[in-house]
DNA sequence: GATGGTGGCACC
DNA sequence: AAACGGTGCCACCATC
């Protein structure tokens, strides 16, 4: 979709129920085809067609004429069916997708719980019931998530409720009345639903959003239905070392465990094997198990890592990192490299509140740096991978237009000319690695909204007024960066909404101030530092009992005196809504930074794949947030990297107005014998130098086999 | 035995 | 004055 849906010659609603060729539906396009196609030309003129001789060449025709708009709910879907069938649909409205561009980052939400509430009970699906949940489910303080299927968004945008009891059932044979009913029903609304939302996407000047979308729709179907080419091989010989390292780790563990923590006497010991049979019991991977056994709160990194001189520990958290490895990255992936030995992908490019594309079944974003490994390309390709380089503290030093955070960006080195401004080291004296350091931590934990505190706590810092004067020192540095956050944080926390550079938006839902509030705050901050100041701890962590009486009971505190149960009440109210504000501000400090970093690789992806498709010159395999994976074409490769690297340069320059370089990598990554050293060293197999059109395969040629050290 | 919540951790 | 933004998937564990 490319214009207004008024300028269309014609509007129909499309649908499809698929088989899986046994009688059940299908939600995969590879095994999966389509058995029934509904299109509304009217609310009362809908079409229930079989793909077959008779209506290929009508429905196709139409589904690919330009003039003709579609109006689809999750239309990517279908489109992944119609595409199996060389039927390629343009002019699409996709009205899931409008709707989660509209409510992007909305959290509770009573429609959504009520349509799901009343899916039991259908024969009652009526107005006296719908409101008979609503008042119910308003009661409660949690709800479901704001949700974007069909039933919810009509419920929501027409209030109409309709029955998807029938969505399982077999649609290969022939329909029975309620089938064909409820077939219609899916498509009916469509067009209605199509204008409702259009108004809302226009009040709010999201009609680019919303084009870029749609249009990014086609990119990730393309992506989704090619996958990237893995070496099966090498993925295997990664998995199966691990395996082999965590099991000998697992059994060590056990017995070293049981000898130090468990065992309390030692006679035990003089019966080896009944000492393994009950080591054997120990499970490293309940969390409850290794939280006794360590006498730890828990048993996450960060925890033990603070006793990672003790061997024990050190190794558990090693088997640790082994084990997350094979559990995850084992036949959940390789499982569904399919029969061309490419991986395939599902994704999302609305279900994220920033506007990011989130992948799974499985996720292509989230696996580790040795994935890069096993990437390769069909044999006349070669792999590519294109990243924006810092994009995000670019979008920030454009956006709040701080001068000096722009004038470090375009310094060679932005943390050192950060630290620089911050330290104020002097121009020509040389800056100290640790105070790059520091300003390169401060840099990327600011966006975040991270404390002083939050940056001890993750060992950035060894103490907390050392952190804040750094974090001082930083705004003091870029004003305009504080101002920029500021306000952001203030328009989600007081106007309930942020926008990105492209008007991207997302709302917040900001709490009700409990009615205790101002009657009980001046107390509050009384007993907060007074908490702070006698028990050394947070007022939070302090009240933390469920019930009045339980506090009374369990804490130790001097101090319960003072606070009757009215009080304590009302100070839990008043620390759940000032948390959840903190929380709003944050968030709204980092949404248009994130957003903005979306909307550029977004729009890249659109042009890229106009470009690529128009050319025939590659294909794009996979995109992590700033970064895009390409499987280009041999021939002219070094032109085409060129074009492509000027497409997401300027993508990004449009849209922040300031540059936004990447860096590329060309080839396999692959392990190469450095000549001067003769240490073995990671790298990408091929050289390429843009300016002087040479490329270089480093399997082959060793002219530029150096390793950083040597370079 | 399925389901949902939680803790933990991989990535940007 | 609270304590790092955004994801998805695993094993575990309580619950039905």
């Amino acid at each position: 979709m490319r214009k207004s849906l008024s300028e269309y010659k014609k509007i129909i609603g499309v649908d499809i129920e698929t088989t899986d060729g046994k009688g059940k539906g299908s939600l995969d396009p590879f095994t999966g085809k389509i058995a029934l196609i509904q299109i509304a030309h009217s609310n009362k003129n809908i079409e229930l067609l079989r793909l077959n001789r008779e209506t290929y060449r009508y429905i196709k025709d139409l589904l690919e004429d330009p003039e003709v708009l579609k109006i689809g709910h999750n239309f990517k879907f279908d489109m992944k069916f119609f595409i199996k069938e060389n039927i390629y649909p343009t002019e699409i409205f996709d009205t899931m997708i409008a709707s989660e561009i509209y409510y992007a980052g909305a959290g509770v939400d009573y429609v959504s719980e009520v349509v799901e509430a009343i899916k039991k009970d259908y024969e009652r699906a009526d107005e006296v019931l719908f409101e008979e949940y609503l008042s119910t489910m308003r009661k409660r303080t949690k709800g479901t998530r704001f949700q974007h299927n069909l039933q919810a968004v009509l419920k929501r945008e027409l209030n109409i409720f309709i029955s998807k009891e029938m969505q399982t059932s077999d649609w290969s044979k022939e329909l029975t009345p309620a089938q064909q009913e409820y077939a219609k029903s899916d498509v009916k609304y469509l067009e209605q639903l199509a204008f409702a939302l259009w108004k809302k996407l226009k009040d709010k000047n999201l009609e680019n959003i919303f084009f870029l979308e749609t249009q990014l729709m086609e990119v990730l179907v393309f992506m989704e239905l090619t996958g990237v080419k893995i070496s099966r091989e090498i993925w295997e010989k990664r998995l199966k070392e691990t395996e082999r390292k965590m099991l000998e780790l697992e059994k060590e563990l056990k017995l070293e465990i049981y000898r130090n923590y468990v065992k309390k006497n030692d006679n035990v010991g003089l019966f080896s094997d009944l000492e393994e049979e009950l080591a054997r019991n120990i499970n490293l991977n309940s969390a409850l198990q290794m939280r006794k056994i360590f006498g730890s709160e828990n048993v996450s990194k960060l925890t033990l890592e603070k006793q990672k001189d003790n061997p024990i520990i050190e190794k558990f958290l090693h088997y640790k990192q082994l084990m997350k490895e094979v559990s995850t990255y084992s036949e959940g992936y390789l499982g569904k490299l399919n029969k061309y030995g490419r991986l395939t992908s599902e994704y999302s490019q609305t279900k994220t509140a920033t506007g990011r594309i989130s992948s799974s079944n499985p996720n292509l974003q989230n696996v580790p740096g040795w994935f890069k490994y096993t990437i390769s390309a069909e044999p006349n390709r070669i792999p590519v991978f294109i990243d924006y380089s810092q994009v995000e503290l670019r979008i920030l030093a454009y956006l709040s237009q701080d001068e000096s955070f722009i004038e470090s960006t375009n310094s060679e080195d932005l943390h050192s000319a950060n630290a620089r401004k911050v330290f104020n080291i002097p121009e020509g004296a040389p800056v100290p690695k640790d105070l790059r350091k520091k300003a390169k931590t401060v840099s990327f934990a600011i966006p975040y909204g991270t404390s002083a505190l939050g940056l001890v706590q993750r060992g950035f810092f060894d103490t907390q007024e050392e952190a804040q004067r750094v974090i001082d020192s930083f705004y003091e540095a870029f004003p305009k960066v504080k101002t920029f956050l500021e306000e952001n944080a203030k328009s989600a926390s007081e106007l309930g909404y942020t926008r990105d550079a492209l008007g991207r938006i997302r709302v917040y839902d900001i709490p009700e101030k409990p009615k205790e509030y101002d009657k009980y705050y001046e107390e509050y901050k009384l007993i907060y530092n007074l908490v702070k100041e006698k028990e050394g701890k947070n007022i939070r962590n302090f009240l933390d009992y469920p019930t009045y009486k339980e506090f009374i009971e369990k804490s130790n505190s001097e101090l319960i005196s003072l606070i009757t149960e009215d009080k304590f009440k009302a100070f839990k109210k008043i620390i759940n809504y000032r948390m959840t504000v903190a929380a709003i501000r944050r968030e709204g400090q980092n949404h248009p930074i994130q957003a903005t970093s979306a909307s550029i690789t977004k729009t890249a992806l659109v042009r890229l794949f106009d470009y690529l498709t128009k050319t025939n010159r590659g294909i794009i395999t996979l995109s992590v947030h700033d970064s895009i994976f390409f499987e280009l074409d041999k021939d002219d490769i070094i032109s085409t990297i060129k074009v492509i690297k000027n497409i997401m340069e300027e993508a990004g320059r449009e849209i922040i107005k300031g540059p936004t370089p990447v860096d590329v990598e060309v080839g396999k990554k692959v392990e190469i014998l450095c000549k001067k050293c003769k240490q073995i060293y990671s790298d990408n197999q091929y050289y390429v130098d843009l300016e002087k059109d040479i490329i270089v395969d480093k399997l082959t040629q060793d002219t530029y086999n150096y390793c950083e050290n040597c370079k």
